[in-house]
DNA sequence: CTTGCAAATTGGAATCATTCCAACTCATTC
DNA sequence: GAATGAGTTGGAATGATTCCAATTTGCAAG
């Protein structure tokens, strides 16, 4: 399952890489390629596996690298629930995350904006933050709405 | 230092540990003590550390599971922050929780009833949530507005 | 072209929180 | 006062992540 970029996401993750003094290598381009193919939250092993099937040489401290390079610029997003292996998400727009118990499978959620501003709202005055995670924890009825969500 | 529990504190303890079949323990005493002396969200560590004062044969492995088993009768919640050790908080009502990014302290933050309404609507249909957690992260300013707050 | 350099990659060792386990303690019941 | 079972203990094991020293690579300068 070779994984290649489209000229868009590979001209986005050049840019990214540049605006912090960093470059595409043929192992980002494929770390990042392998993100963006299935968005299902996979963990670095996951990652690993997925990415070694492209470029066998690849090692697991590269994938480390790679995807703490990827969250230093902005590319990716870190997903933790309770002291779980840490997931990877491109989805770059705000949302929250729905971890299902019984599957262990992650869901995004769309986060609209009046949310985030009301959250916002009920930190007392002098506590600034940068950062709002949401995380759901129990079980979906379904099969994921939409398999390779965002 | 020191630390006796309160009537009250030890009855709830009690009940807490009868209704999930299990016995109030000199250890346990101790560790539910220390949580509810300094609400300071303490790791395993600082559990251990300050527990050891008043109980020094006290052993690492114990308090985890007395920690442990305080969360699986719902007396205390479990914090996580990033891939930091889990922090524990005998703060029960329903909060969000602050991480300070400069000091590493973890603060309350009420939430209001009506912000959890609304974070439950935004689950599409067929995804049942029994948990919702809320973290910010980023700096306060001053000091805790309520040192030992809960 | 070569040379040199800095950044990136690599494999393996080290770290650290947490879990596991087998032996031991203790309170209670028969 | 022996048996039972929960709870405790110390140390070993685990697993994710980080660290590190040794290459490799991509380029830029000569």
């Amino acid at each position: 399952m070779i994984q290649r970029l489209t000229e868009h996401d590979r001209e986005n993750l050049q840019e990214s890489l540049a605006t912090s003094g960093q470059k595409v290598t043929a192992q980002r381009e494929i770390v990042f390629a392998v993100l963006l193919a299935k968005r299902d939250h996979p963990t670095v092993e996951d990652v690993f596996q997925r990415a070694r099937e492209s470029m066998p040489g690849l090692s697991l401290a590269t994938v480390y690298n790679c995807l703490e390079t990827f969250v230093g610029c902005g590319l990716v997003r870190q997903v933790n629930h309770e002291r779980e292996s840490t997931r990877y998400c491109p989805n770059l727009a705000p949302h929250a995350h729905f971890r299902d118990e019984a599957t262990g499978h992650v869901h995004d959620i769309e986060l609209p904006p009046e949310i985030i501003q009301s959250l916002r709202s009920i930190l007392p005055a002098g506590f600034n933050s940068e950062t709002i995670e949401i995380s759901f924890r129990g079980r979906s009825q379904e099969t994921p709405p939409r398999s390779t969500s965002n």
